[in-house]
DNA sequence: AAACAGTACGGACGGTCGTTCTGATAGATA
DNA sequence: TATCTATCAGAACGACCGTCCGTACTGTTT
């Protein structure tokens, strides 16, 4: 990525930015199939065609937005977690910042990879391609740190990464499915529950819960 | 529900089974929102005008399309399981009726509910209210099977039926998710696990697989 | 037989959508 | 200075959308 210098191109990626601010927003709630060219024009005070300029055609713009949304998620969750220790003090970290993140609607409509996910599921191509190696880049770091607490004895009754990874993850997803319907944080108290009485099963230290728990 | 005799109603219960049919399978994959009166009204091979007819807006049809998923969800996951005895044995009966239900794909895009719910959660009103009120409805029996099953002590080490029954919808439609969106089987496999480990260490009767896992 | 109700059609309505073309402007390059 | 290049605005396009209107046909009710 080389560093922009040219004052047109500086200029394009600040219009850029400010669109896939607002649109990931939108997307979130709306869905990507949601958010129109037209929309985005009238929300930022610009003009369609220069917006559709700035991107192309409508599936560049709907894979820029899952590219945004990725680095937003990377900001709020992953970053924050490397304070803590690889192994089970990050993965309990992680979950924390994960559900810091759903509950705290850094997205209107919840997490934007779920929303995203599951509109997309049945529409191949490059829009979900973005999607799925996102979340899948996601989900094997969150099996790494797993993994990485095996490794450590921190986990001793448990083998296999992929099936915890499996587990947390249905757990933390149908929190922000629940509580972004119901529209009550319930959910995220159960999902917390459910997860540090899981690692506790399986060997972890019971103060698990301090690290899971926001501080 | 008076028995229908009217001719003519008889015909328009006809025609709006027609397009339900069809449009509860298009919902699945691209969301109530994507399904249009325009595209049911080429399929079922009538006029654009004469479906909409039919349903009078196209938020009612939506909340007809919700009502009729909701028929094929109770033929296909409540009634078969209520063969089995109330409580353990129609708990697990009913994980593995709803696995066949989305793995099956009687609906395309997996659970009808899950796609709408997460397309809906943002977006209040009649819509929504038929989706949750139908979820609800669904979770409330699934509490009830786990509540006979306190009761009858199949699940001695178990207090909270409500937070069973969050874990286990977690794990369920985690499984559909990812299984739609990776055109793939093995979530199940992992959910089945998940399923069986949660409730054996809740104290139920080890021979619990058996009865999760399809005959 | 007459009045009414429900289903279906063709057609037209205003609106939104994504895309494309033209031209103006600002900035980089030679 | 002259030539590209990138960002925009304006305008128009064809396609699709949901809704409404008038009309025809069928069946029920009185």
């Amino acid at each position: 990525m080389p560093i922009v210098i040219d004052g047109r191109r500086a200029r394009g990626d600040r219009s850029r930015n400010a669109v896939l601010s607002v649109a990931t927003q939108l997307a979130s709630t709306d869905g990507l199939t949601g958010v129109s060219i037209a929309r985005l024009a009238v929300e930022t005070s610009s003009s369609k065609s220069g917006v559709a300029a700035l991107f192309g055609s409508k599936e560049n713009l709907q894979v820029a937005i899952v590219g945004e949304a990725k680095r937003v998620f990377t900001d709020v969750v992953v970053q924050p977690a490397r304070t803590e220790a690889p192994g089970l003090d990050r993965l309990c970290a992680l979950v924390r910042t994960w559900i810091g993140y759903s509950s705290g609607r850094t997205f209107r409509g919840g997490c934007f990879f779920l929303a995203a996910s599951a509109e997309f599921a049945a529409h191949p191509g490059a829009v979900r391609d973005a999607i799925t190696e996102a979340m899948d880049l996601w989900r094997s770091y969150l099996e790494h740190q797993i993994a990485l607490s095996i490794a450590d004895g921190a986990l001793p009754l448990l083998d296999d990464a992929t099936q915890l990874g499996f587990e947390l993850e249905a757990l933390l997803s149908h929190a922000n499915a629940e509580s972004t319907l119901h529209e009550r944080s319930e959910p995220y108290r159960r999902a917390e529950r459910a997860i540090v009485e899981r690692l506790q099963a399986l060997g972890a230290d019971p103060r698990v819960l301090d690290r899971v728990r926001a501080p």
